[in-house]
DNA sequence: ACGCCCTTGGCAGGTTGTTGCCGATCGCCG
DNA sequence: CGGCGATCGGCAACAACCTGCCAAGGGCGT
């Protein structure tokens, strides 16, 4: 990995920190100056140590008032959660965050001032590794992307509003299929048609972002869901 | 729970602890007196906590010599993690005690002398309830079942030679089915004929307990093998 | 070489899961 | 009341998954 950065790295604008901490102690300082931050993250766990940090949590919160852009992208996962969606309204409605959701598989990125850009790196010995660039053309292509995934991502309320009933059922379904209920019987059980469970399942494996169910599985049981 | 407990009780031969540290205080002079302890468990989470207590480390793994008898019957998912299975040889070769392996679905249960019997329930809040018997026809019944569970069950040798060659590509797999890769793909990913990587799959689950492969996902994570 | 045992992987037939389609039903609003 | 939109759930076609069967090989001891 090292070495990879090693090859393009051409005049020290690609720095690598490892682990979330780390992060956090090398960028403070630029999240305290920054006034557009842009964000995609698949859950909220990334910056539980940051946002313990008093000094990064004003600065990624909107500092003292208001002048700072505050865009977040994530996975319709979060909604699943109640903790996390609530957590998203605070940050909306406190801090005037724009929230968006998107069914693309997205990496965790962070932007800058459209000057910075925090990539992260598959999870490895249990920490993160963070690519820290400020190589303008990298950071100009990394925010364009961002941008399209921004453009095409929805808007936290629509998709909410979509969700609402899932979310209400959800527990009771993942719980069904973590026992391992065949799709007849779990729909026996919560007095629905097949095809409805079968709807709903559908839903939530789209939520999870899991294109099998095993996939599905293992994201429920990463999220705490079952 | 408490309730029902209450009901139950005839004269204070129940007891109920929240926790493993205060099962852990609860009853470790009963391991220390300890000649006979049988134990059933599906991975070797539960008495971490334990394990680091030297008091009941000594009582549970032979303390001074031989004459204890133990006996221990766990799921076959503990031969799929490197560590457990060392850990598992360990235990065997070192104190002594015998080791089978099952496929049923057992509870976790520990028997003390065939005197007192020790069940735990599900975790709630993180913590799980453990029931503490000592009601001798409790104890004579639990003993009875965990008797046959253990008649029933395999050697860990005769096991750990059959899926010998599933550990190798258990990881591969588990990645692929991680990632929602389609058995076709999979199976020419690895090189094998779909037949054989489903086969693959199969004992996969059968060792992971799962009858389906969502319920397999969560096991996996929970394994931490994903 | 021969027989033996085991693994492999194609095939076939079964079960389970996935999805589009469409009519039935219900609540809502004009 | 009638229209409208949304959800529900049966049906069906298809994809994916599961498994018994069996022939084809690959060691291995004799």
């Amino acid at each position: 990995m090292t070495n990879t950065v090693g090859t393009i790295r051409t005049g020290g604008t690609v720095a690598v920190v490892r682990g979330e901490e780390e992060l956090v102690r090398g960028t403070s300082h630029l999240f305290a100056a920054a006034t557009d931050i842009a964000c995609a993250a698949i859950d909220l766990r990334t910056w539980s140590a940051a946002r313990t940090e008093s000094g990064i949590r004003a600065a990624l919160c909107g500092r003292d008032g208001a002048e700072v852009r505050l865009r977040k992208v994530y996975r319709p996962n979060v909604l699943l959660d109640p903790v996390s969606a609530a957590h998203l309204r605070e940050i909306r409605d406190v801090r005037g965050a724009q929230i968006r959701i998107t069914p693309d598989e997205i990496n965790e990125t962070i932007l800058i001032d459209r000057r910075i850009a925090i990539l992260a790196g598959d999870p490895r010995l249990g920490e993160r590794s963070f690519s820290i660039v400020t190589q303008p053309e990298v950071v100009q292509g990394v925010t364009s992307l961002f941008d399209a995934a921004w453009r095409s991502a929805t808007t936290v309320d629509a998709y909410d509003a979509r969700i609402a009933e899932l979310r209400d059922i959800a527990p009771q379904v993942l719980d069904l299929l973590g026992r391992g209920v065949k799709d007849e019987a779990a729909a026996r059980t919560l007095g629905l048609g097949v095809r409805t469970y079968r709807r709903r399942v559908a839903e939530l494996m789209e939520a999870l972002g899991a294109s099998s169910r095993f996939q599905a599985g293992v994201r429920a049981r990463e999220l705490g869901l079952v």
